[in-house]
DNA sequence: ACGCTATCAGACAGGTCTGTCTACTATCAA
DNA sequence: TTGATAGTAGACAGACCTGTCTGATAGCGT
């Protein structure tokens, strides 16, 4: 019952679907029509639709932190670098044809604060901060706080203005001002 | 007909509800009833629901640009100051009761790329980009581009973060790291 | 052969959404 | 007095929403 085929077919299904138009624009009939299961079926799995939208948020926290983790694993064993190596992942998904910005920032503005669906977002953000904090505070910087705390604030930045194509260049830039911000509160900057 | 009592009553609805609950959780039902005006009232002064959405998302430009260029200017009079005291409009909404992050943002997540709605939303991050492109240049910033889409991520994840409630001091935090981004970019820092 | 489980197909209920329409009222100017 | 304008009140249509329910089918272990 965790997992099966055609969980897994609306699980895919809803991933697609509420990132490219947004949870509310998405009913559960077009979930079901179009991963091809019955509405009974749907229901078994996911006995409201709130459930599906948990779901479909712990997928993309696996997989974003997996790109966020990878990016900084590939720019060595510093983690100085590895907090600048970061913002590759975000320059790759901003690339990425059908970028609609972060999913986390997206349901927070349907959700009501308060809401699991809320909640589970602020969870998240808070995770990615703490990792950052938890590299900062490897490299050796004055302030792990201060420079987690800006980074991330780099981050989500450059997540929702690369949604908004206010910027196609949002990603490097954000990657060139960590490096400057890195360098700055680090006493002695590796690499 | 551009202006009536009955036509301002429902803006002010609107804009409560769309920024408090997000634009596809209120229906035009609610708005009509919360503001007290006939049916045919409101479909005369807004023929579609979208159109108020367009003059919801007109008021918060002119506002949120008004606090903006205020905060700017109560740095005083060198641009390079202006860059940073800019963001204590950020400090100010984030502290606000009910503060829900960026309406643009958030609008934008509603909203499907290349309707009315969406296009708006990036008009007005391009307004504040280029606002800041002209502030950095007659700061005498080495690279007035670059500086403008750093200082822009900063702001909007400053606006996404403190949303999120992830990190209630995301505004200083953005503050300081613009201090140290435009003392660095701007040759002989002014102040 | 039997029963269990997962699945499919789709009708249905009850609610909400946007937008239209009819009918009545109050104000104000000519 | 007449007529234009802006407004109120609310029924209505048609689409869409979530969630429940009935009934049929297919595979699998015993």
């Amino acid at each position: 019952m965790t997992s099966s085929p055609a969980r897994d077919r609306i699980l895919d299904t809803a991933f697609r679907l509420f990132y490219a138009r947004g949870i509310r624009a998405v009913g559960v009939d077009l979930i079901i029509s179009e991963s091809g299961v019955a509405k009974a079926t749907f229901y078994k799995h996911f006995p409201a639709k709130d459930e599906l939208v948990l779901a479909y948020l712990d997928r993309v926290d696996v997989i974003w932190t997996g790109q966020l983790h990878a990016a900084a694993e590939a720019a060595g064993p510093e983690p100085a670098d590895q907090l600048v190596g970061l913002f590759d992942a975000l320059g790759t998904a901003c690339r990425r044809e059908g970028y609609r910005g972060c999913a986390f920032i997206n349901a927070a503005a349907e959700a009501a604060p308060g809401t699991a669906i809320h909640t589970r977002t602020v969870v998240h953000k808070q995770s990615v901060l703490a990792w950052l904090r938890d590299l900062a505070a490897r490299a050796g910087a004055d302030d792990p706080d201060a420079l987690a705390r800006t980074l991330a604030l780099l981050l989500d930045g450059g997540l929702s203005d690369g949604a908004l194509a206010a910027d196609p260049e949002a990603a490097s830039a954000a990657k060139l001002a960590a490096t400057h911000l890195v360098s700055a509160a680090v006493p002695r900057a590796a690499g």
